[in-house]
DNA sequence: TCTCCCGACCTACCTG
DNA sequence: CAGGTAGGGTACTGCC
DNA sequence: GGCAGTACTTTGGCGC
DNA sequence: GCGCCAAATCGGGAGA
């Protein structure tokens, strides 16, 4: 399985595909950001973050995409360029009929170090471990991406219900899965469509780090 | 002219296509609303939706396109389906080499019916009968696009942003006689009223749009 | 070029 | 003329 | 299909 | 197993 991690981001986005299996050894295919300056107009910059990863998707043919999903509290500003690139992201990959995947920063990082409250650093080093790389990837965005490449790989695209993008306006609470059904309006005929929905919807924002 | 206006939203995206010049008759080309069902995965929905913006660009060929500016409160779910639609618009513009003018929900009621602070109501009024239209567009946001092309033509493409940025400070647009826009300096304060918007947003009940 | 630190919406309208 | 202030949206759900 | 009403962050960790 | 609590960001510019 391989899998493109992306940590979005409009001046610095990193890219990361990972090979591997679910529960085996992770081998890491490639590694970039791609940075846009501030300079350039907006759309401009979208642009080349689009393009960039349309170009990674067809070049390295991942079966899913993970996009880590975005967290923004009352600070909106400096969200927005991410949240496009998140954007971006997931119809380039739906563009290209690939699996998508979205991830939380605690998702992430409790799949890579087992504590979702785990350090940068932590993350860092625990990605260079698990791809067995000799350094560090440099750019700290390049090293996210591969953390949610792994996180995807590991934990699956399973993501539940509903995206934040989305306002949800429904808080699930705990059990997902369950709240699955207790959600459907028209549970029984619609259930089946729910839980395609539901099985697919990995969808949602990207998140910021 | 012809300008491409877009009212940015995940479960509905207003597209209008206007025609005509700065100070001239205006004339409504084409119209229409971009629905995608929330039961969708985000990222179908949103390749929905870039396709279509792609689409149109391609089929009525406008000189520029014209995105709504979003402002986000503190209330930040709501928001992120709309920026991710927005920055489609953007990246869709750009990629077919269009010109691209952003205007805040103030610079086009303020375009449109004279007044920043009018109501929507206006706003859809002005609309029909700047365009000359038997009726009012039928959803609302679809008269919301038509306002933001409108706006577009006669005030000309906002990038101011991008201009600083740039250094070029070159308005795209011809240069218009209306006042122009003059930057408060008041930047000091800002901290203090972030905080008072923000606090605000959370006590109160948000109003219906 | 990478690092570290700081700051955090944008406009229109009304009033003095 | 300058400064200060207030305002601005959306997606989901249920119902008509 | 359209209109109106309401809520508006999420998640892992730890304690109970 | 359930519930409550606390924490989480990024872009621009200057300097090494």
């Amino acid at each position: 399985m391989r899998v493109l991690g992306v940590d979005p981001g409009l001046t610095r986005c990193g890219l990361g595909v990972v090979e591997g299996r679910r529960g085996g050894t992770l081998r890491m295919v490639a590694v970039d950001v791609v940075r846009t300056a501030p300079e350039v107009p907006l759309e401009q910059r979208l642009l080349a973050v689009s393009q960039r990863i349309e170009a990674w998707i067809a070049e390295h043919g991942p079966d899913a995409v993970a996009v880590e999903r975005i967290f923004a509290r009352s600070d909106v500003s400096t969200i927005m360029g991410t949240v496009q690139a998140s954007g971006l992201a997931l119809v380039a990959a739906a563009r290209a009929g690939v699996e998508v995947g979205t991830h939380t920063p605690s998702e992430v990082k409790a799949a890579v170090c087992g504590n979702g409250r785990a350090d940068k650093a932590q993350v860092t080093a625990m990605v260079t471990r698990i791809l067995a790389l000799d350094s560090p990837p440099r750019p700290a965005d390049a090293a996210d991406a591969l953390a949610v490449g792994i996180a995807q790989i590991w934990r699956g695209g399973g993501q539940r219900r509903l995206d934040a993008a989305a306002g949800t306006g429904r808080p699930v609470g705990a059990g997902w899965d369950d709240a699955v059904a207790a959600q459907a309006p028209a549970r029984q005929r619609a259930a089946e469509r729910w839980a395609e929905a539901e099985r697919r919807a990995r969808q949602s924002t990207r998140r910021s780090r």
